[in-house]
DNA sequence: CAAATAAATTTACGCGCGTAAATTTAAAAT
DNA sequence: ATTTTAAATTTACGCGCGTAAATTTATTTG
């Protein structure tokens, strides 16, 4: 067993006995050399475990097989989970992925972009920031790398997105509540970073007025991403002000309603269905944390799996058709609703 | 403005008139060039936005300013959180963080080392998996780049390891626990997956049979990493039982009890530390959503904005010292009790 | 202002790999 | 067995950058 260090693909050529543009072949694509070839190769690959450098390949490469991942913020366990998912196709279909976190900040995100550059991916998936993202340069990133959106869309930005249907997903809340109980007044944030909100909110003032109630925004303080934080503090503002024009509070995102649960509960009230409730509580993104809350929440669904599957299998048509889009795709989900404890 | 393209370092020294060795100099370190050609160097630099790819940076130089952080499961807040204070130690630092998840598999926790060394870490900080680490491929790893572990001790690898004392913890909630009331089972997976989890068992023993109570153990079935639902489900299960022998629980972490929280809710448990409750729920580390549950959860603090610093700082002193530690230091940082509603 | 020193430039090669073209070798088809 | 065809090898260069040695230029010192 005296193995001699293989420290390259040349070294790995001379103790297999394989030409180096053989193995470059073989690394590029096992299918692409002969049978018989591959199997000399994979024998001597047992023997002394080599891996190319994926980074020399990457640099010389025309198209690399890796594929970036970029969400706005990995602390998020909605984005952690649905960057997991993505991994999961993306490795199911023999790419490499990057992931990568914007920390919510726009500059980041661009960084990001400018990294995952130089490692010429095949693709790209990505959730914007939205609102707050640079967009130009967002979409000058787009024209050279075959990207597609999901979760928050940009418009004509991306070859595609795959995201939820905002609008079906609060009117069928929003219709839920007001068959089953009270109203519901909104509870967002003034000047909200993560995406998607102002679109729920424009929803529910719509859905509101569809169905004859007068639409009720509580827009609260608070910046960033800490959104339980600002959930908790100014549902206990809201709450111990006494001043609510409904027992019914639609929160624009999970979250925040994680945080109006917690303030409710210390404020001693009962918040669910039955009929000594004194408040509701919904809120949107079925988020993994919703099922454990006191009471558990009520919300929408986004389906994680499915909006991970389908931007990730978009892609890869994509890349496999090796042209760009003829024309953008918008792929809306809609959401389902989640029926639980607390409205 | 007709920019030309800067394609590389060397299209941006014939615009800004520097050669390219003194440009991969200023590149390397800004201070080892003269003033006035830093000054030059910066004035093109805001002009032509030049980033010299830093893969290929990786593959040349001896020694990058890249630090791996290995963390053994992203989408766990608690890493996540970690993860993002030392990233943040390790920009203000000026070197380059490369986080990578290990899903909570130990062949991915050894991909990510291997992926690490191509890109020549100055150093890497890692949280391992703990007792389902690969420990002999770590060692090997570590012989090679200075690595810092944190979270998770295994004995005898790597320069320094910095953690919460969990001796120290787990006997400081089960002595509090004992002073106020009833003395605590322990909640916990029969066969855990996340790390320090014999420790806080064994300890927890010890300390009740210090305390002259008897120890008694909770274990429950489950695999992987979601905690949650196997506190919630098992949880659910011990406490329809009603054969509880206290009325107090101690759980091995905040995850599990926030489970067990909720399943409490839903069986119509009072949790908390009034006379009228009919139940107290502990658990340990202060996870970032431990503050939100209902009633918030009574715990003790791992200091990550602590254990960040000191195993960053740590690294850097070892990476400036240029050679390696002379014995491995162990830092063991006392956990704070944090006093909430729920024990 | 000349000498000493420090910093920048020129030149040249290396990192680990991709890839193209020409050539040789092996397999398949006749 | 011979021709056709496919695949592997040889050779050579490129990617974007680091880095060493020799040389030139700029700055500091006396």
């Amino acid at each position: 067993m005296s193995q001699p260090k293989i420290r390259n693909m040349e070294d790995f050529a001379s103790v297999s006995g394989i030409s180096r543009p053989t193995l470059s072949k073989y690394f590029n694509d096992p299918a692409s050399v002969r049978s018989s070839t591959r199997a000399r190769i994979e024998t001597a690959l047992e023997q002394f475990d080599f891996h190319p450098n994926i980074y020399a390949m990457n640099q010389n490469r025309r198209l690399t097989k890796n594929i970036g991942i970029v969400v706005p913020n990995l602390s998020d366990p909605f984005f952690a989970e649905m960057a997991r998912n993505i991994e999961n196709w993306v490795i199911k279909a023999g790419f490499r992925p990057v992931l990568l976190g914007s920390h919510g900040d726009p500059e980041q995100e661009i960084e990001n972009l400018d990294n995952l550059r130089l490692i010429k991916p095949a693709g790209v998936l990505m959730a914007p920031l939205g609102r707050m993202s640079l967009a130009s340069r967002i979409a000058s990133f787009c024209e050279d790398v075959p990207t597609v959106l999901f979760d928050s869309n940009i418009d004509d930005i991306g070859e595609a997105f795959v995201g939820s249907n905002n609008v079906q997903s609060v009117c069928l809340i929003v219709d839920y509540l007001c068959r089953t109980g009270q109203p519901p007044a909104f509870f967002e944030m003034k000047t909200p970073a993560n995406p998607n909100a102002f679109k729920r909110r424009n929803t529910y003032v719509q859905a509101m007025e569809e169905l004859g109630h007068e639409p009720r925004l509580i827009q609260v303080d608070g910046e960033g991403w800490n959104l339980e934080e600002i959930g908790f503090r100014e549902g206990t503002k809201v709450l111990s002000e006494g001043k609510l024009p409904t027992d019914t509070i639609l929160c624009s995102n999970d979250r925040l309603a994680i945080g109006v649960l917690s303030a409710a509960y210390q404020l001693g009230f009962k918040v669910g269905i039955e009929g000594d409730c004194d408040l509701r509580v919904a809120g949107h993104d079925d988020h993994p944390f919703s099922r454990y809350t006191c009471p558990t929440l009520t919300t929408v669904s986004q389906d994680y799996e499915v909006i991970a599957e389908k931007s990730a299998k978009t892609l890869f048509e994509l890349i496999e058709s090796e042209k760009r889009a003829e024309r953008r795709t918008v792929t809306m989900l809609d959401g389902k609703l989640v029926m639980r404890g607390s409205a």
